[in-house]
DNA sequence: ATTTGTGCAAATCGTTTGCATCTGA
DNA sequence: TCAGATGCAAACGATTTGCACAAAT
C-alpha cells in the first residue's frame, strides 16, 4: 500500500508521519520520479482534497530535502524544483516552458573541473543543459 | 576615456547611450570582469551619486543581455547574477555568501552531452561547481 | 516633433515567518 | 502530556508593470 509505504519512507527518514507528510510522500513517490515544485504540489492537494496549507508544503519540502528524501535544483531564476531522483545526474531545462527533464545517470561527464578556491570544497558539480524549441 | 567606450558600446549594440546606461556601462566594464545583481549597481549608483532607479536598472540589464553585453547566469534560486564576460565558461557558486567566481573558459569539459529531446535545440550548457567553506 | 527612456509607486511572484492552535507518540 | 507539526495571514525580497514625465534624435 502506497500509504505504508510513505508512512516507512518518513519513520526511516526520521520524520513523522503526519497526514500531510503522508500525502504529500505520496504524491512524490506514487508514480516514478518527478520534479515538483511547491505550488504543483498545492494544486494536487487541492484537487485531491488533502487539505495542507502552502506553508506547510515549504516547509516538508525543505525537511525532505534535508533529511536526503529529495533534492533541490534551481534553474532559471525564480521557482525551485524538487526532484524525487536522489541519484547523481543532470538536467534538460527548457527555458520555453520552464520544465525539467532528467539526462539519466552516468551519460554526462564534466571534465577538468579545477580544486576549490582557497579554504572551499566542493559540494556538488551541477549540469544544466538549457534547450528551446526548434525554429 | 571609458564615457566614450561606453557610448560606443551602446551605439554599436543598437542602443542610445542615455546617461544612466552609460553610467552603468561604465560600472560594469571599467574594471574588467565582474558579476553584478541589479540590488549591487544600484547602491554604487548611489554611493557614486548617479541618479538612476531600481526599475531603470533591471531595464538596462536585461537589455544589455539581450544585445548580448551580458549573460545571465542563475543560481541559488533568488537573486540574478549579471556577468560581463559573455566568453563560454562556467562558474563555483559559494553557497555560504552566494558569491560567484569565474572558472577560466577551456578548463571545464562536458562531455555525452545527450541530444535535446524533441523538437528542441540546445542553447547553452552551464557547470555550477557548487562550494562551501571547508570545515 | 517623435520616439524612446526614466522614475515612481503599486503590483506580483515565490517563499518565509510569527504565532496561536492542533496532533501524534 | 507535550514536543513537534500545521494553518493562517502578514512579512519579505527580488523583480515587474503602468503610467505620467523627461530626454535623445
Amino acid at each position: 500500500m502506497t500509504d505504508l509505504t510513505a508512512q516507512e519512507r518518513l519513520r526511516d527518514a526520521g520524520l513523522r508521519p503526519t497526514r500531510q507528510r503522508c500525502a504529500l510522500a505520496d504524491l512524490l513517490y506514487a508514480h516514478g520520479h518527478r520534479h515538483a515544485t511547491a505550488e504543483m504540489l498545492y494544486e494536487e492537494c487541492l484537487v485531491a482534497g488533502i487539505p495542507v496549507s502552502l506553508a506547510t508544503i515549504y516547509n516538508t519540502l525543505h525537511q525532505f530535502r534535508d533529511v536526503g528524501l529529495l533534492r533541490d535544483v534551481s534553474v532559471g531564476g525564480t521557482k525551485t524544483y524538487f526532484d524525487t531522483n536522489i541519484s547523481d545526474h543532470h538536467h534538460f531545462y527548457n527555458e520555453s516552458d520552464g520544465r525539467l527533464i532528467d539526462i539519466p545517470d552516468g551519460l554526462i561527464d564534466v571534465l577538468g573541473v579545477p580544486e576549490a578556491p582557497d579554504g572551499k570544497m566542493i559540494t556538488r558539480v551541477d549540469v544544466v543543459v538549457q534547450v528551446r524549441e526548434k525554429k
